[in-house]
Parts: structure tokens; C-alpha cells; sequence
DNA sequence: TTCAATTGTTAGTATATTCTAACTTCCATT
DNA sequence: AATGGAAGTTAGAATATACTAACAATTGAA
């Protein structure tokens, strides 16, 4: 199983989530993003059979080393578009929307080389 | 129904294979995708039920006003894009592929942005 | 004219993703 | 102890998208 835009970003919403609560459960996943909780229950699941999540008897949700990896690039190039877009005039809600779609999709190698030639603030 | 991401791609080839060759057909499209000509069926008959493109009996194929309003939209975006970015140092067939996909998911907001701000050539 | 290739269609399959609905657990408060 | 809420799970539905398989229609060449 290849890892799909939907795990990438449940994957970059637990990094997140960490930095802001004590623990991350799996409601707090589902409040984020406005999703059911069933949902992320099996999305959960998967990211558990795939070793990018572990969850503790008490549900709370740690990434692993290679779920924290993808997590992180993923937060670094949201970040990195959404500061960019905003800088350029893009209202924050749509710059934030569209980084958010664009992390996902955008190729190693046209991320670097927009943040290599890409200088603002 | 929305025009979703296939939908849109779909118009944009026969947008390109249109000033390529002297008409287009279903099977033009199916080997320009690299997809199999019953999907490319099915996606024609959802292109022409919603009144995207219009097909003669000889299986011809023409984009109708709202049809080619939407591909030269994205075509413009897809060149824009693969340019710049092969400006930026990217591998052409990387920028094409990259392009093809921030065509469908960015925001006309953003878009406008980046090719009003952005500079090169 | 008969056979094969080309084009197009339909039906059914597969995958990714999220949703609704119906439980189950557990815990706390009355 | 009983009730109710919070959290999590499972099963089944829905949508978008492309695929395989099987078939129909047309055309060109042997």
C-alpha cells in the first residue's frame, strides 16, 4: 500500500495536534478536520497496519519514525506555500486551502527548487 | 455534478489534440492519456451530458462553449506552470507532470497571484 | 465475400475515501 | 444502581475514477 494524500494528511494533522494538546486521540483528529469519527477510525487502523502510527490502550496516537518523516516534509511544505501565497496577496483562508492541496501533489524536486528560488519576507 | 479533476483534464486534451490533429475521437484520447478506450468512453458520455463537448455520429469530437472555456483555462495554467517551473531547473517531464496536477486543484486566487508576481523568461 | 483490425459501448470489478447507522465500552453523576 | 455522554468500532452505502472482458459495427484487404 502506497501512501495516499489522505494518510499524508492525517499523518501532518497528528504532528500538528501534538504540538497543541498533551495526547492525540482519535476525536481530536476527527474535530480538526471535520471528519466523522468512524472515519478516522479506520483511517486510523490503516495508519497503524502500516506502521505510521502507534495507539496506546488508552487511544492515544504517536507517530512512528517513518509516519513522523512524511508528516513533517508535509507540514514543511505547507508552511513553506502558505507563507509564500500570503506574501504574494492571497487571502490566508484560500493560501492555507490551496498549500494544503498542493503539499500533497507537488514533486520533490519542484518543491526545492521553488523554495531555492522563491525569497520572501 | 461538479466538473471534477478528470472531467477537466479530459477538456483539456481534446482541447490540445484539437490543434494537433484534424479531429478528434474518442480513441485520440484514450492514447494521448495512456487509458483504455472504455473509460474514455464513459468519460465522454458524462462530457456530453453535461453539455462539455458535442459528438457528431461519425465520432467526432468538439468541445462546446463551456467545454473550452474550462480547457483553455487549465491549458493556460498547465503552460504557465510547466514553464516555470522548468525556469526553476526542474526536469521538463517533472514539470509537465507537477503541472498537470496544480492545474486542477489551485485556486483561481492563487493562481492570478503566482503569475502576476512571478517573473521570468 | 470473408476475415481481421479499428472503434466504440456496456456491464461488472476494483480502489480510495468519506458518510450514516448501529453498537460497545467506560466513566461519572444523580 | 441507573442513566447519559464521550470515544471508538464495524458494516454498509455512496462517489469518483479507471480497469477488464465481452460484444457490436464498420472498413479494408486478401
Amino acid at each position: 500500500m502506497n501512501i495516499h494524500e489522505s494518510a499524508e494528511n492525517y499523518l501532518e494533522t497528528i504532528l500538528i495536534l501534538s504540538q497543541k494538546l498533551p495526547v492525540v486521540r482519535s476525536v481530536d483528529v476527527a474535530t480538526e478536520l471535520n471528519f466523522k469519527k468512524s472515519s478516522v477510525s479506520v483511517a486510523m487502523k490503516n495508519l497503524r497496519e502500516n506502521n505510521y502510527i502507534t495507539v496506546t490502550n488508552d487511544g492515544w496516537i504517536y507517530l512512528t519514525d517513518s509516519g513522523k518523516e512524511i508528516a513533517e516534509m508535509i507540514y514543511e511544505r505547507h508552511k513553506f506555500l502558505s507563507s509564500w501565497l500570503e506574501h504574494l496577496g492571497v487571502d490566508s483562508k484560500i493560501a492555507a486551502e490551496d498549500a494544503c492541496k498542493m503539499e500533497h501533489i507537488i514533486s520533490k524536486d519542484s518543491f526545492e527548487a521553488i523554495k531555492k528560488h522563491v525569497t520572501f519576507k
